[in-house]
DNA sequence: TTAGGGTTAG
């Protein structure tokens, strides 16, 4: 205050008008910034009232529910205090302390409060945060309410509260039913429906996987000249990647639509298209469609080139997988692991196993270390031919390199039995378990059914003990295969299995 | 540069 006086001091003019009304003259400024120093120290004064418990908490009293609740009656008397009106941002911050403690009853009343007896025009944003609030503690009905109730609060609902309210109620099973009506009402209030909600109404659609539905929407608002963006495309077309009913014609004329309203298409639109029609076994089409992003001027990246180039190796045609191959350096893009396995798998496709187990040293040299996958492919190329002795360096060198895995173990257990080494067999066995490799069902079933078709019945046997104390379940094929063994030696005596059993 | 997305074969 004394920085006030000091002006009129400094000028010697004595202040008259303070002298003979005992009041502080007014002058619009000052009305102004008292009002809001006044509401600045109501704030205040409220927060610091909040952060103390009520006198009947103290006293270890419980509040009367239909009482004004402790933080209002700290609200009114706050600014009571100060001889101003309650703002905005003391609701507000009612409302989130309300909330944050989960005082659902007590906010009921703050809204009540703030709807009967304050003047001012209550921001839509209060509701909007609200509704979410609401939706996050499952109170769907309670938000529904608030948002038909806003008009009563001296404001008016716009799109924003609606999306709001949409957004909580497409999360929730039961209440998604209600938007229809929801929708149909809001149109009787004027409330302006826009591209946003329709992109929430759209994206709940492809979650619930009816993007037929979607994209029936998407043509219905482009009619009514709706200009969705490029995101809800995007979504649409993803879902329908995903969607395992898809027709390619679908997905390629979707996109060709996309290209058609002159959208621009991302990397990830043509990636989605890529994998779908991998998927489905277009190798040749994912190839043509990589093509495409070029014409579009879109660069694949490593992702990209990686599909494609699986997809090439697949069918086969080692040829073009050698010319994608460069393309990639050419491009300058730097293969990563994943690209190198896809590459060596297809060397071991066409045998050359000698030439994929030296790309793990090239690429090695160019910074890029093979992983357990890396080795599991020659190693089992090398099986697959039958050179064993090179599949046991691997396998060594795997040991070395800490890059052993389940499926590793997997193909050289089968190659041990294959080469009739039962007792390596068994010591790798017992060593992936104890190194918490545990082999899955089928694997299982795999290892007993190679066992008893060579007469190892017994040792099958002992290897389902195993089993048992690492509560694998076995699948029908396993026990088959046993009972088959078993039929085929019926040289194992009952002694035999129950010693074996009982190991 | 990131985002999200990628590899075997039984």
């Amino acid at each position: 205050m004394s920085l006030f006086l000091r002006p009129s001091f400094s000028k010697g003019i004595p202040n008259t008008f303070l002298r003979k009304k005992r009041k502080w003259p007014h002058s619009p400024y000052k009305t102004k910034w008292h009002h809001l120093f006044d509401q600045q120290q109501a704030m205040q004064n409220l927060k610091q009232l909040a952060s103390s418990p009520p006198p009947s908490q103290i006293q270890g009293k419980t509040q009367n529910p239909n009482k004004t609740p402790y933080l209002l009656s700290c609200l009114v008397t706050s600014f009571k205090a100060y001889d101003c009106e309650p703002t905005t941002g003391a609701y507000r911050f009612l409302v989130k302390t309300l909330t944050q403690n989960s005082q659902f009853t007590e906010l009921d009343l703050v809204l009540l409060h703030l709807q009967n007896f304050e003047k001012f025009e209550t921001p839509e944003r209060l509701f909007s945060d609200l509704i979410r609030i609401y939706g996050d503690n499952g109170m769907f009905r309670e938000a529904i309410d608030l948002f038909f109730r806003i008009p009563k609060f001296r404001c008016v609902p716009t799109v924003c509260s609606l999306n709001s309210l949409l957004s909580i109620l497409c999360r929730n099973e039961e209440y998604i039913q209600l938007v229809p009506e929801i929708l149909t009402r809001c149109r009787i209030m004027n409330v302006r429906i826009d591209e946003s909600s329709f992109s929430i109404l759209i994206s709940t659609l492809c979650r619930i996987r009816k993007v037929d539905y979607a994209i029936k929407l998407l043509n219905s608002i482009i009619d009514d000249g709706f200009e969705p963006d490029r995101k809800v495309y995007s979504l649409i077309l993803s879902s329908l990647c995903k969607q395992k009913a898809t027709s390619s014609s679908q997905v390629i004329g979707f996109l060709r639509e996309m290209k058609r309203v002159k959208l621009c298409l991302s990397i990830v639109d043509f990636c989605n298209v890529i994998r779908y029609l991998l998927t489905k076994g277009k190798n040749i089409d994912a190839f043509g469609i990589l093509n495409d992003m070029k014409t579009e001027g879109i660069k694949p990246d490593i992702t990209c080139y990686t599909m494609v180039l699986n997809g090439v190796i697949e069918e086969g045609d080692f040829i073009r997988a050698e010319e994608l191959f460069d393309e990639i350096l050419i491009f300058g893009l730097i293969p990563d692991v994943n690209t190198y396995n896809v590459y060596i798998n297809g060397l071991c496709k066409q045998d050359k196993v000698e030439e994929g187990y030296k790309m793990i040293g090239w690429m090695e040299n160019l910074g890029c270390k093979p992983n357990s996958e890396t080795y599991k492919i020659v190693l089992e190329a090398f099986c697959k031919l039958r050179e064993f002795n090179r599949a046991g360096e691997i396998w060594r060198e795997m040991k070395l390199k800490g890059a052993q895995n389940l499926h590793a173990y997997r193909i050289m257990v089968c190659a041990l039995i294959r080469r009739s080494e039962i007792v390596e067999a068994f010591q790798l066995i017992e060593e992936m378990v104890n190194r918490g490799f545990v082999p899955s069902s089928s694997t299982i079933e795999e290892m007993i059914s190679v066992m008893c078709k060579a007469g190892f019945v017994a040792e099958a046997l002992l290897m389902l003990r195993k089993v048992f104390d690492h509560a694998i379940v076995l699948q029908a094929g396993a026990w088959e295969a046993l009972l088959l063994g078993l039929k085929l030696n019926p040289g194992l005596t009952n002694a035999t299995l129950a010693n074996l059993v009982n190991t």
